[in-house]
DNA sequence: GAGATTCTGGACTGATCTGTCAAGAATGTT
DNA sequence: AACATTCTTGACAGATCAGTCCAGAATCTC
């Protein structure tokens, strides 16, 4: 019927979504984006529209990203919760550093320099947020059930500050934080959990 | 012998400062600039040199004035050192959302923008922040020494991490997150400091 | 293999960008 | 009051921007 389409919709979304990451939204340019992907402005065109749904397509690709991977890593029995929450920050602490091209938390990135004036971006990093906050709020009521958090925990405020601290891990380390200092910030957070003193031999003594 | 400027040097860098913090570096024109300084375009490169400059030159005005208020606000007796570093984390709650155009802080936001492309951006917010930390740790070490804090905390573990909650209330904020939510992650952040009985009490029965 | 359909690339348009420049206005000095 | 100097404004140039469009290439169906 068709000549069908010469690449790969989601392929090229991530490589927008770099260029994005990389160079901002207003600092991106059709050219950039034609470049990274070897794509025409044509094409661009006709299968993403302008370049604001090109955007809004590579933020929610990497939102999907995101939640998939933080939901899962979140999730799991609760005897683990607690080694979960430990995972969280640490690897909050790491992952800029290990990211090849040091790009930072896109929905962070773009909270700063587009949520104030674009709705649409708002609405979807926000949902973003929340669903990570929501599943750090079930991690922690895991932990709890298991024994080892103290029941009166308040486990949306340890939720919001976790995720403050990952946030500004992110942005420390934009701005040439030691990966130390990081991993600093991460073990003092943890350190705010109010260990039970059955969680508390496990963790000096584990396994 | 000649004629004056016609406008105030500090005046104009601060409109200048919002504008940027408004729309980002890349997404403001000298255009925008003329129109809030009411100046014409000579007279900005005439007085601060291209685009680039009169970015940094706002920076550094932005970066002077949130030093000189943070080290004020963190210095002080010995015996109010704990209330200080309280007062950190609350006002960073609460700066977002009073200040009247929900600007965040400049360095955090540029961190975001720049710090990985322009190394003198990334010079001068790294500076910025490396003082409010050591500032932070001066402020902890003064709490210890009033009995406030028990001596083994790691002073510049709890630095880092007030400072990585200060910037991640501000991107969080950003995102449109409840300030309520904010304040439980401040007062959560404030829970880790290890206080002595003394202390505890004090604060428990304020005055 | 012919034809219909869609994809692709790049030229093009009009708007906007940064930075320059010169003419005129305003001021201090003599 | 006249002059020298500096400030100010807005027009201008060259580059770049987002978005449109069309001619030609590629593919599928029959």
């Amino acid at each position: 019927m068709s000549r069908p389409p010469g690449f790969d919709k989601t392929r090229v979304l991530e490589q927008v979504e770099r260029q994005f990451r990389k160079s901002g939204y207003s600092g991106t340019s059709l050219d950039d984006l034609c470049a990274v992907t070897r794509l025409g402005r044509g094409s661009l065109y006709a299968a993403f529209g302008d370049k604001h749904n090109l955007f809004l397509q590579a933020l929610d690709g990497y939102c999907r990203r995101s939640e998939a991977i933080l939901l899962a890593a979140l999730d799991g029995p609760d005897d683990e919760a607690l080694d979960r929450l430990r995972s969280f920050l640490t690897s909050a602490a790491h992952i800029v550093f290990s990211d090849s091209d040091g790009l930072g938390c896109m929905a962070g990135k773009f909270a700063v320099e587009l949520a104030g004036q674009d709705d649409a971006v708002a609405l979807r990093i926000k949902r973003n947020l929340s669903l990570i906050q929501d599943a750090l709020v079930a991690c922690i009521v895991a932990a709890q059930r298991n024994g080892d958090l103290d029941l009166a925990a308040p486990a949306r405020d340890i939720a919001s500050l976790f995720m403050t601290v990952a946030r500004g891990i992110d942005v420390l380390t934009q701005a040439g934080a030691e990966i130390a200092d990081m991993e600093g910030a991460a073990d003092r957070a943890f350190a705010i959990l109010p260990l039970t003193e059955a969680a508390r031999r496990r963790l000096t003594v584990p396994a």
